[in-house]
DNA sequence: ATCCTACCGTGATACGTATCAGTACCGATA
DNA sequence: TATCGGTACTGATACGTATCACGGTAGGAT
């Protein structure tokens, strides 16, 4: 028995008034009486009468819902959700997650198609997509990419601020490291270009010696592969790795190979995932707050909405969280 | 300028047809010339048209979309989803993902709103919802709770099959072990209560000695304060934790007392998280294929879509993956 | 020449809602 | 009494699409 969901007009009729004035009434606008309200609600409750999103949607031409689009893989993706969440809801709208994968262009034509098909006021995707999805997009339906580059190949934006590196080599060097290995992430993500390019930069600027860039692939396989790669006498040696489970692989490389964590070699990580503070040694790393940069995120997009200038200038959503992993270097390993 | 969407009716007009004939060969249907359909598809292209996917919800009542819910905490949803997103679209459904938080109450009634907007044509729940859902939402929008509790207060589903504990503790104790402990998760979880039932008929049903069940909440801490809790002559032990997180928790509060992993203590997990294998020592743990139970979980909405009856009797998707973080308790450690 | 078939295409309509314009009523004011 | 203003409600309409029920045309067969 495929039981017909109730419309207002079946509610109207219950009530015994126009379909106009349940919708009045459950607007809670226009001029109704106290005595039709009631009877009005009363006939909704029983009917147990929802309205129609679709097709009150059509009428308004308004959806209050947005989406956030997801897919590529990355550190605890339910909490950046939870934030921008947090501010849809605080701003009248209903956010849904889309769950996108494929190429940059499949994933734009998705978001393309989504953003176009009269079901949501604004896009905010995490993923990168093709720069041009701005200007195909509805001029009323701002599409907003939350990690991405910038016209010159930078990395722009909260969640891939690399300054923390600078910090991480900066300390290191001050315990008496001189010398450094960078393993990287898969340069299609923008926060993996900006901490390479971070390393780089700070690794010639306070005139240190680098092993090199290893590349990666977010992988804890990443990193026992560059540990396994370096010759006998690398120690003494700092390892700045992109993030916190190929820092692991690192950890784990040096143990298989003798070298005693952090006295031979120190190792930084990225995210403070949850097992960090746990291991042995445990893990000094970047603490980058998820929900606050989903918080901004979606904050960015609900400005556009409203034809507001999106905020500028926030302090940095990362800190660095100094943990047993970073020592001096060990007397032992010293070089001449 | 607030260029406005152009229609299938601006797409008619510019083709010169009616507009009947463009849905007509947007749909596919119909008989239509190669000349005009070349045309309309023209047309189409050069308005940058875009279905409005709301006119044709109310038109058809067929929206083509499914949602999944998510809202706890659990380990890598984005692989569930990815699976359960892949399913779908299979099945010719677009899934979206609503993250809802909040109390059981919060969460059903906001479900209940979904599956009764008239947007949803199912709904995939993978938190736990009041049992009345189903009863309270339209009869023809299946609501698919995927971790949840029987009748009789007994876990069900993919998610939450329990059965490695007890291959976890015969081997244990095939390897010589006869003193247990259990780090549990939050009862509120169905897999947290199944892990634990599963760690106690085993354990009785083996005549092994339990040091007892200690109440956690799935965090590394949980697990350091469960072995600060033990009395000092508590090895050789073999710990049962709930999840890996746990694990690494009870690993490094076993380092901080002295004892040795896995010579005087034992431990296992459960997710096989990213580091687990990279660990000193790696961890031995439960593979569960999280895809695989986001694909299955989204079987079954679609099933019920197709008022298909749902498969039955799957093979199990937890593999234990024995590692160096268990071995037989260590002489020097053994009791009389 | 007439009829039958396909083939191609059109006009009209309904989905469920929000809102504009209008009506009926009633008390108060001039 | 006539006018006004306000309240309480109704009827009609439009949003953009899919689809039903037709109709016109061409071409072949009779």
């Amino acid at each position: 028995m495929p039981a017909p969901r109730a419309t207002s007009r079946d509610v109207a009729r219950l009530a015994g008034v126009a379909q106009s004035t349940v919708s009045y009434v459950l607007a809670g606008k226009g001029s109704i009486s106290p005595a039709t309200r009631e009877r009005v609600l009363q006939a909704a409750a029983e009917l147990q009468y929802r309205p129609n999103l679709a097709a009150r949607a059509m009428r308004t031409r308004r959806t209050g819902r947005v989406a956030a689009v997801m897919g590529l893989p990355a550190y605890d993706p339910a909490a950046m959700l939870a934030g921008a969440s947090a501010v849809a809801q605080e701003s009248g709208y209903a956010m849904d997650v889309l769950h996108v994968d494929g190429s940059i262009e499949t994933r734009s034509e998705r978001v393309l198609e989504l953003a176009s098909s009269g079901q949501l006021e604004g896009v905010l995707s995490f993923v990168p997509l093709l720069p041009d999805v701005h200007a195909q997009a509805p001029d009323d339906v701002p599409v907003i990419v939350s990690e991405t580059f910038d016209d010159d190949m930078h990395a722009a934006g909260d969640l891939v601020d690399a300054s923390p590196v600078a910090e991480l080599v900066e300390h290191l060097a001050a315990l008496g490291h001189t010398r450094f290995l960078h393993v990287a992430g898969p340069p299609r993500y923008a926060s993996a270009v900006a901490r390479r390019d971070a390393y780089l930069a700070t690794v010639a600027r306070l005139g240190l010696t680098s092993l090199g860039v290893v590349d990666g692939d977010w992988s804890g396989r990443s990193g026992l592969e560059a540990m396994r790669s370096l010759p006998d006498d690398a120690p003494p040696l700092a390892v700045v790795a992109c993030n916190d489970l190929v820092a692991v692989g690192v950890m784990r490389g040096a143990a298989d190979r003798g070298w005693a964590v952090p006295g031979d070699v120190s190792v930084t990580g990225w995210d403070d995932i949850a097992v960090s503070p746990y291991l042995t040694p445990s893990l000094t790393t970047v603490d980058t707050d998820r929900t606050e940069a989903g918080r901004r995120a979606m904050h960015q997009l609900v400005a556009a909405l409203g034809q507001e200038p999106a905020p500028h200038g926030l302090p940095s959503l990362t800190t660095v969280v100094w943990r047993e992993s970073t020592a001096p270097p060990s007397p032992r390993t010293a070089r001449p």
